[in-house]
RNA sequence: GCUCCCAUCGUCUAGCGGUCUAGGACGUGGCCCUCUCAAGGCCAAAACACGGGUUCGAUUCCCGUUGGGAGCGCCA
């Protein structure tokens, strides 16, 4: 049997970071099995499904690295499909009409559960035989007086719930529209899908669909059910309060291989291994191997994740995912010199995110370097006055522009000052040439900056130092 | 409320009856290195939810309790 796997999400919002792992492990169990990936949109809640949602789907696996065979279709556009199913459903007598009205039901449910008693629908119509002549009525499946609705999950193992504790479902509304039940089944045949990999909040819903299976007298897929992402202590993920789509995470700089890497570690697990590139994804994972419980998680394991890919990249890549940070900050198309090439090899060791890269980057990238108050205050008082014009002048005199020559001006600056600490004089001049009191080494720094920038730069803070 | 599911360090997890004085990673703390910040090196604290069984032997199997989650729509 061939592998299709199919991610199904319904395009009302961003992609969420749970969407995406469920997308994720779709993609790579048909990878791994040499099967094909079907990118679904389930469309049919016209009131919150929008075309930019869709987009922002699209854009986000894309960004990624996750690529489907088919689609992306519409539930929507499958409409005859779903009507000509619940019409064959009818002809055979396992849905019938259903007259009853939301009001009735409700006030029929209310009692029950007043009597103490469990509710599912009381079969008030079940045997009526209504034609579709009957004015205003819903269609519901007809389910077996009794037996087990029952699969073994891939993950969850041996599952099952007895028919008679779900009861009659509608599958039609009574304005004409089928229910979401019906509708992915009918696609999940359609689109031969072999095996349902999605959240484990369906899991509950699945005996329904197997009535729905067996109704059709089709053979339902495998099902896996991954557990969900939980946000801090176990609670639901909060839209609010979490960073949960991948468009902010992409905006924040995170890598889309630590992305990755990140969710593929949520809830499943390959020994001891904790990196995976794509290629590892794709040749590894397998469903034994993901877990049953929920899993919270957690932004700093991704932040450290997105160190370390940011550390493994090659250089031209990381530049280029760089530069429209560095663009944002700038407020210009920044172009890579080569000045900036070396600059990146210095910052990735420091650097989480590319925005704090691109922050880091700014002495380079921006003309106008305002000090920070906190620096200038500590590195660049009075006291400092001699060593600044000292460096300056220092500075200005090289003729090779270089680690070494730089470092021999310090040398003959700090001897002069009668072996003046190195963190004395380094301070000051990393504050006048980057307005901050971190960065990276400072020979490297002014290296970096170029000769003209930086000596310019120690003559504004001499200025600072004498006149504030 | 009902049905179902889940339960190892703060977090993600390894473990599939003896190899567990429970391993890894992130995070946290300390030390080293050091011109700042990182990085790096070394070290440390940190978990089998609880109670019963089964067994010669339970983190591993079974049952309860507790705690968490999902589902119970003419939503998807």
């Amino acid at each position: 049997m061939s592998v299709r796997t199919r991610f199904a999400p319904s395009p009302s919002g961003f992609l969420h970071v749970g969407s995406a792992r469920t997308a994720l492990f779709n993609w790579a169990f048909a990878r791994r099995h040499g099967g094909a990936l079907v990118l679904r949109i389930e469309d049919t809640d016209r009131e919150r499904s929008t075309r930019e949602s869709e987009q922002g789907i699209v854009d986000g696996l894309g960004w990624l690295g996750i690529d489907w065979d088919e689609g992306p279709l519409r539930q929507s556009e499958r409409r005859a499909c779903h009507d000509d199913a619940i019409e064959d459903l009818l002809a055979r007598e396992r849905a019938y009409r259903c007259r009853c009205t939301p009001d009735e039901l409700e006030e029929r449910k209310r009692a029950t559960i007043a009597r103490g008693e469990k509710w599912t629908y009381d079969g008030r119509c079940r045997d009526l035989g209504l034609g579709s002549d009957c004015g205003s009525h819903s269609v519901r499946l007809r389910l077996p007086e009794e037996g087990q609705l029952a699969w073994d999950d891939a993950v969850f193992g041996a599952s099952g719930q007895d028919a008679r504790e779900i009861g009659d479902r509608i599958i039609r509304r009574s304005d004409g529209a089928p229910l979401y039940h019906l509708a992915v089944v009918v696609d999940d045949l359609d689109m031969q899908i072999s095996h349902v990999i999605r959240g484990a909040d369906h899991h509950a819903n699945t005996p329904f669909q197997i009535a729905i299976y067996r109704a059709l007298e089709r053979d339902p897929p495998l099902f896996a059910h991954v557990p969900l992402i939980v946000g801090p202590g176990g609670k639901k993920l909060s839209k609010r309060k979490d960073p949960v789509s991948v468009e902010q995470f992409r905006d924040e700089g995170y890598l889309p291989a630590a992305m990755t890497n990140w969710l593929v570690r949520i809830g499943w697990s390959h020994g001891d291994q904790e990196v995976f590139s794509m290629q590892e994804i794709r040749e590894l994972f397998d469903l034994g191997s993901v877990n049953r419980a929920s899993a919270q998680a957690d932004p700093a394991k991704l932040s450290s994740l997105n160190h370390h890919t940011i550390g493994a990249l090659p250089r031209d890549e990381l530049v280029a995912r760089l530069l429209p940070f560095l663009a944002a900050l700038a407020g210009r198309t920044v172009m890579p010199s080569p000045e900036l090439l070396t600059l990146v090899d210095l910052l990735r060791e420091r650097s989480k995110t590319l925005v704090e890269m691109a922050d880091h980057a700014r002495f380079l990238v921006l003309d106008e370097i305002p000090y920070e108050e906190k620096a200038a205050r500590k590195h660049l008082g009075k006291t400092v006055e001699p060593l600044l014009r000292e460096m300056h002048d220092g500075l200005a005199a090289l003729k090779a522009w270089n680690e070494e020559t730089i470092s021999a001006v310090f040398e003959e600056v700090r001897a002069r000052h009668g072996d003046l600490g190195m963190g004395k004089l380094a301070q000051p001049i990393r504050v006048a040439i980057t307005g901050r009191a971190v960065s990276p080494g400072i020979f490297e720094t002014l290296t970096v900056l170029g000769k003209t920038r930086s000596v310019g730069r120690i003559a504004e803070a001499l200025h600072y130092v004498r006149h504030g």
